[in-house]
DNA sequence: GTGAAAGCGCTAACAC
DNA sequence: GTGTTAGCGCTTTCAC
């Protein structure tokens, strides 16, 4: 009897692109074979290692990590969120964070969250749904719910650039606290008594200004003068606000800044006011970027080590997604204050 | 007569989460109706999507995109290429790229290649394992190999920051060439005669540069004195080119800067030794960051859009992942030469 | 050391 | 409008 025609070959052609498949088949051993010549070569014969290096290069290879991915339940894949990437503050700790991970065969996803925290659940819904090794919250206030999702997912999260006394998960950042009020000690240890201070208008440099002003209190100086300024900080607001400060009043001696760029606006704003840095008035900045040292004068400011924070931030999210334990989810990586000219 | 006991059951424990699978039970319907109700809405009814969205809602359904981009063959995914993130150039870039891409639903990646092209090809390699729908090249130059992979591969790119006679596939920047012209025209006609170049080492700013030294012959201009510094350009670089510069030949009296930070530099070491700008020295930077503007004096530079170098790029690549053509293939955005007070 | 089978979680292609 | 089926390209599990 006739045999039935072959059923309607539904076909959903490929990307087209060269897969294990091939490589195995020009190589003359199964997909999985192949797959081990890559991933961990030491399982297989020098013969097939050859034969399959050889099928690799005849055919610029280049594996599926997506495929990988889903199969393996490890993206390889990182992702990082920051307010605003502009703002120079978080972007050596981006920088770092993302050599760390591109050395360990990670890479990096960047996710933007603004200021406001307002774009956070969609932007985690994104993040999620990639199914990262890990994720790294740098400078961002996340909302209860955030929260919630982050810690229900499982996936290892980082909170960097603060010490909360609650973390999610893992954190590496320092005292926000201790930084104000190290401040504050330095002024007054320098003979200056009438403070100002300028800070931006986010969580965590209120809670510096904060700490400055009641270590003013406790060191018994008058009320310190704070002006606010919207996030991200700039130059013009740093010039704005010393205005401002001099309006209020005229005789303060000091001004705390929350960003060098901040502090480079006070600085440029006295200069052009006749009114002398140091002499008159020390000014203190936030972060120590690159340029502070060569400023004329050279700025005094807050050190972070921003580096060493991406790259223990890597460090802790490589060695869970690579099954290690990780003893100490807390690292607090302290703060220097860098004595230069301008205080 | 006895069953056949059934065959081992070898289990593959996923990874635990809630899948499309279970909401659609939780539904009633069938998996793709799930799917399409959301991703597609219009092609369900309003009861199938009603229970669905319930369902997603009740269980904290997050859709697995690496799945999904496995089985679509869109990932949804863009990656961008840039020499370093910290170097503000690239930043406004990298900045407005990320946020135009994340309000289409796209995600970035980052990866960095570092200025000398070395890391290029294992960068190269990560990148297109992850079958991004799109790669944006910002700020680098790309080995003759580079270019032949990233052909091959397929995935749309787009090269910025620079308009390359043979673009691999799209392209959205502005003439080197034709800025340095510029800049040597305008202090041409500023009045200015003798004239010094600071630039970064890396391969736009030296055609830049080379076209500045090239106009100003032709204007009939005595040599130009060039120092040429690593990049990334810093401002100590800048102080320290300009102590060079006045060794060499006192009495230059204009200077051309491949970044605003060199010419932050420039004018600070000039302030330093009382010379004055523009009156003595006139100082043109590039890029137009934030705080050119506030500088004292304000900083006459070059002003790129950065923003909407990035946000066209994510243009350019959505466009193409959803299958519309891309009619012009290079854009050349331009430039303009912001006159403040320096030169 | 190597391989066959069975998924990972989703969507394209086709029926009804 | 909804469902069935067959993959996307890889890795895990188990067997030899």
């Amino acid at each position: 009897m006739a045999e039935a025609i072959s059923p309607p070959r539904r076909t959903r052609r490929g990307s087209g692109a060269v897969t294990l498949h091939d490589v195995a088949r020009l190589a003359g051993v199964a997909p999985i074979t192949a797959s081990r010549a890559l991933r961990t070569p030491d399982q297989v014969s020098d013969e097939v290692l050859r034969k399959v290096s050889d099928a690799v290069l005849r055919t610029g290879y280049v594996p599926n990590l997506l495929a990988g991915g889903l199969a393996s339940m490890r993206s390889r894949l990182v992702a990082a969120v920051v307010p605003t990437i502009s703002g120079p503050v978080f972007l050596e700790t981006v920088q770092s964070l993302t050599e760390a991970l591109a050395e360990r065969g990670y890479q990096l996803m960047l996710g933007q969250s603004g200021y406001s925290g307002k774009r956070e659940d969609a932007l985690l819904e994104a993040i999620i749904g990639r199914r990262p090794d890990g994720i790294v919250l740098t400078g961002i206030m996340h909302s209860a719910e955030g929260r919630r999702r982050l810690l229900a997912c499982g996936i290892p999260v980082v909170e960097t650039w603060d010490l909360t006394p609650t973390p999610i998960d893992m954190l590496v950042g320092f005292s926000h606290v201790e930084v104000g009020r190290a401040v504050a000690g330095y002024l007054h240890a320098k003979g200056r008594r009438r403070f100002g201070v300028v800070t931006g208008d986010d969580e965590r440099a209120k809670r510096r200004s904060q700490a400055f002003q009641e270590a003013a209190r406790a060191l018994g100086l008058p009320e310190v003068q704070e002006v606010v300024v919207p996030a991200p900080t700039t130059l013009r607001r740093g010039r704005e606000s010393l205005v401002e400060l001099l309006r209020r009043s005229g005789d303060i001696d000091a001004v705390s800044c929350s960003s060098d760029l901040l502090a480079l606006g006070v600085m440029t704003e006295a200069r052009v006011r006749g009114v002398r840095v140091p002499e008159q008035i020390a000014v203190v900045g936030f972060g120590d970027l690159e340029f502070a040292a060569d400023l004329d004068p050279s700025l005094t400011t807050v050190h972070i080590k921003a580096t060493a924070i991406g790259r223990r931030a890597a460090q802790f999210i490589v060695d869970r997604a690579e099954g290690r334990d990780v003893a100490e989810r807390v690292i607090d990586i302290g703060f220097s204050i860098v004595e230069r000219t301008s205080a």
